[in-house]
DNA sequence: ACCACCCCTGAAAGCGCTCTCAGAACAAGC
DNA sequence: GCTTGTTCTGAGAGCGCTTTCAGGGGTGGT
């Protein structure tokens, strides 16, 4: 419960103070302060001098309420479970968020929302505290669903569409670069575990690695996985059981790259001579693993920027939105 | 900036409509929402109902500009430079504070503080839209300079004081047991890699080594780092070199125990039969090192719940709560 | 000198809510 | 019946800001 905190009164410059020292009315130090109707260049002096020696600053709630605009920013995460928001993708995210807003008095918010219930999006839209919001993983049926009255203060990290500005990292590119390098190195049975189906960011790498091989004329060797440690253990050992001659893996995360490794090390079999192991997304320990783990680097702090600045300055952006991913050689492939 | 976004208009409940709906006057609508002064049964029931069937809720804003009270509960890390903020520890308090925050329509802001700009707190006591603080590795000298207005507001995630109640892993009862599993697999020769000098939440742990230590009449081997993995490997090289008959390291931290292992790996040192190694967080990939990493765990999100809750209650805590952290035996030790 | 016109400015009306204060309604006591 | 006391309720005054609207004071044209 907010209300009913008692706090010290401090008296702080209110804009009738300035309008008071500028010696003008307070709508006219309104419209200074704000930026908006005319006012002649003397005024404006007088008015942000006064502002500045009083060391005034708009307060938030009151400008809101009359503005009707919120002061939250609510990061909204796509996943059948609310399991999604421990991930340390997610918490990157929110970090990044809360860093960028905090300077614009913007808060950030943190919710699950459920694949299946596109309602809670219509509540985001109504609610006067929400300033804009930040769809993670979403799905085409979740970014087509997005309530009309939200338009324009939402965007994606993820894919996009024409109203929902999307950004992400360039994942086909990644994909293609790492399976290039595979090649490049010798690598002919070339298998993938891949993301979860229903996650969009799956598809891009899955495409590349289809193509790839079908370019190079090598057989496709796919197996699902869910981003997780154990779902790469679990894709490596069919991997294995399934295909015993491959010899490189591409794991569409560290966490299931490092998985592989783990099951990979605990069958003797050796890391790159035997298989060559390649991940995505560069996570702090991929250079700490034994062996350190190549991979492709995912700017998530970047695109978290990209996405915010975007939702701040309400600024008309492209559909999509690519961020580079650089692939870094280490030891596994 | 936030003004002047234009919002489609949706007609939502207001507390008027509330009170007219129910045939009372805004005032007791009011009184019986907040919950404050008396009203009769009668009287609250028709107020709830209709509350209820018009989905009413109330702004935030409006009443944030009435009660004074903010909507923003800023997590202010203190670090030598903001490179702080990109920790993944930092990552994970501010993840969690975001979820526990939503549903009370309070966001969070994340920040930077200097060591040595005590005067940024007081910029937060006087922001009327932050609701309340919580200091993450604060130390006592900017403990004690909370200004006094803020208190009652503000928490903190490590140290506390009677004024500022702190939150934190029971770091000395951790260290405590994992030397005591070292010492009771036979290991006579144990160093230590320490965190950061400034760092208050180094000191328990040290403390703690250094009495087992004493106690057991075996030689003190500390050397100080960061909580990085490179300060692990640098950490590790040293103790190697300065006494290269250790046969057990305890890390203040996962990172910097899988740097040790990495410099063991590279030096053919085995672990553990040669040297153990124990960590302390238990992070994801402690469980994927090779070997798996042995390591106490660190209940993040419990300890930010705790913090959050505390604030966003305004409850009386004590100065000082200790959560359970829980030895994890793996491979390395 | 007069009017039209434009640029600036200030008065005032709220945004939705909380909370004080005075009055209404009723019960009890004499 | 009248006073005293006790609940409960409603009128109203803002919180600090934006924004409409009407008017004031110049300038230029005739």
């Amino acid at each position: 419960m907010i209300a009913h905190m008692s706090r010290p009164v401090v008296h702080r410059a209110t804009l009738d103070d300035v309008a008071r020292a500028a010696g003008v009315s307070r709508s006219t130090a309104s419209r200074v302060i704000a930026g908006y109707g005319p006012a002649s260049a003397a005024t404006r002096d007088r008015v942000v001098e006064a502002a500045g020696r009083l060391g005034y600053a708009p307060n938030p709630a009151a400008r809101a309420l009359v503005t009707g605009a919120g002061f939250r920013l609510v990061v909204a995460v796509i996943g059948a479970t609310p399991d999604v928001l421990h991930d340390p993708y997610v918490d990157r995210v929110v970090s990044a968020a809360a860093t960028l807003c905090a300077p614009h008095d913007v808060g950030v918010s943190l919710r699950w929302l459920s694949l299946h219930a596109p309602g809670d999006l219509d509540k985001m839209a109504d609610d006067p505290s929400v300033h804009s919001v930040l769809l993670v993983n979403t799905t085409q049926s979740i970014i087509d669903a997005v309530p009309t009255r939200l338009l324009g203060r939402v965007v994606s990290i993820g894919i996009g569409s024409p109203q929902v500005p999307g950004f992400d990292v360039d994942n086909g590119g990644a994909a293609a670069a790492t399976l290039a390098h595979l090649y490049a190195s010798g690598r002919r049975r070339i298998a993938m575990v891949t993301g979860p189906q229903w996650m969009p960011c799956t598809h891009r790498p899955v495409e590349a690695y289809v193509a790839a091989m079908h370019a190079a004329g090598l057989p496709v060797r796919s197996v699902p996985g869910d981003f997780t440690a154990a779902s790469g253990r679990a894709g490596m050992a069919e991997v294995l059981h399934r295909w015993p001659d491959t010899d490189a893996v591409f794991a569409g995360s560290d966490a299931m790259a490092l998985g592989a490794l783990a099951v990979l090390r605990e069958r003797g079999i050796d890391v790159p001579s035997d298989i060559a192991v390649a991940g995505f997304d560069d996570v702090p320990f991929a250079a700490l693993s034994a062996p350190a783990l190549t991979t492709a680097t995912h700017p998530v702090e970047e695109i978290a920027a990209g996405a915010v600045t975007a939702l701040l300055a309400q600024s008309r952006v492209p559909p999509q939105t690519a961020y580079a991913s650089e692939l870094v050689l280490r030891e596994s492939a």
